[in-house]
DNA sequence: TTTAATTTAATACAGTTGTACTAAATTAAG
DNA sequence: CTTAATTTAGTACAACTGTATTAAATTAAA
């Protein structure tokens, strides 16, 4: 008899507001308020779909999370491809090389700085970790299984290494771009890349 | 006839002061009456010496970058000394390997995140990244003329991998300190030096 | 001791915050 | 059309915010 909403679809539109107002104004104004002005909904509404601020922000950060993986599973390999393009091309799926992966980097970035003082956060954040990781951890495997990739490699340690440069170049780009372009950043990872290969 | 109070020194403390409010509660959570209660002054001293706070907090990212680029400079290489024992050290100035390079980072990522939204901080983070990408294009270069790396790498390609590297496992250690622990973090670093030697 | 500039403390104010609460609006089913 | 649960809007409140103002305290020099 009531009027029925999608919540999970609402939950998302709010969150991919407080994206917009987190990447706009940061993440300390990512008020209640504005972020239900942002979106066109009362306060009220707001707070209908979430109980409260830090399970709003909490769903926004796991939806940044989510956003990747679910690019990462979509991707599949054809036999005909170079499997070195594909590899570099599914690690820029983390890299800001666009403007929707720069968004999404930006939301991770400031919530990121939150995980070292809200506990609640951390779980998420270290699991993001381990999946993306893994992941890498695939993509060393899979070149050297190719015959691509040296077969001597210190499995741990390169994937300590590639994971590194995926993410630092990720905060340089975003906070430098102009000093460290889209470019170079993607220019470096390919120059590592081969630095691997046989 | 007055009482002299030596201001800089005073500035410093309260930056310090903001510096572990930052680290223990957040940086949205370092307000003028906190810093002010938690280093033991009224709200109107701290005024005294910044008009406003983001005055505070611009002065006390800077001395973060000061404290590591006066650590950079007070360096110095003996003849008797591994050149690549040397360079490892240098670069763990920046690591998050002991506690007090441990708050020093988790503040500058703090501030990190602001600078992608206040365009008074985005000047400092510049001229950070600058010098520590040409402290480190140093490094590779001593390490050439030394001729202990390879002549044929690319300079800047390298560099860039380099920084981001130092920048990626600062960040992952932090953020995931039992996932990737400050001796993964070393053993990292040794592994992708020695991976440009000849 | 007197003097005067620096330093400190306390209070006030207007604006914003998260959250709670209530009543109204909406709309699908009977 | 009625009904009733969901959804929305608006308001209220207590706490906290940055900043301004004012008067008091401090203390080195005369």
């Amino acid at each position: 008899m009531p009027k029925k909403v999608d919540h999970q679809k609402r939950k998302i539109q709010i969150a991919e507001t407080t994206w917009k107002v987190i990447v706009e104004e940061g993440i300390e104004q990512a008020t209640v308020r504005k972020i239900a002005q942002a979106s066109d909904f009362s306060v009220g509404a707001v707070r209908h779909y979430f109980a409260s601020q830090s399970e709003l922000l909490h769903f926004s950060m796991e939806l940044v999370s989510e956003r990747v993986m679910q690019r990462a599973k979509e991707r599949k390999f054809s036999k005909e491809q170079n499997p070195l393009e594909f590899v570099t091309e599914g690690i820029c799926e983390i890299l800001p090389v666009d403007e929707e992966r720069k968004i999404e980097m930006e939301v991770w970035l400031a919530f990121s700085a939150k995980v070292l003082v809200d506990k609640t956060l951390q779980e998420l954040s270290n699991k993001v970790y381990q999946d993306i990781h893994q992941g890498l951890k695939n993509v060393v495997q899979a070149l050297q299984l190719f015959e691509i990739a040296k077969k001597e490699l210190d499995l741990g340690l390169e994937v300590n290494r590639l994971h590194a440069i995926v993410d630092g170049m990720a905060m340089h780009h975003l906070l430098n771009p102009e000093q460290f372009t889209r470019e170079e950043m993607i220019a470096t990872l390919n120059y590592h890349l081969k630095s691997i290969l046989q």
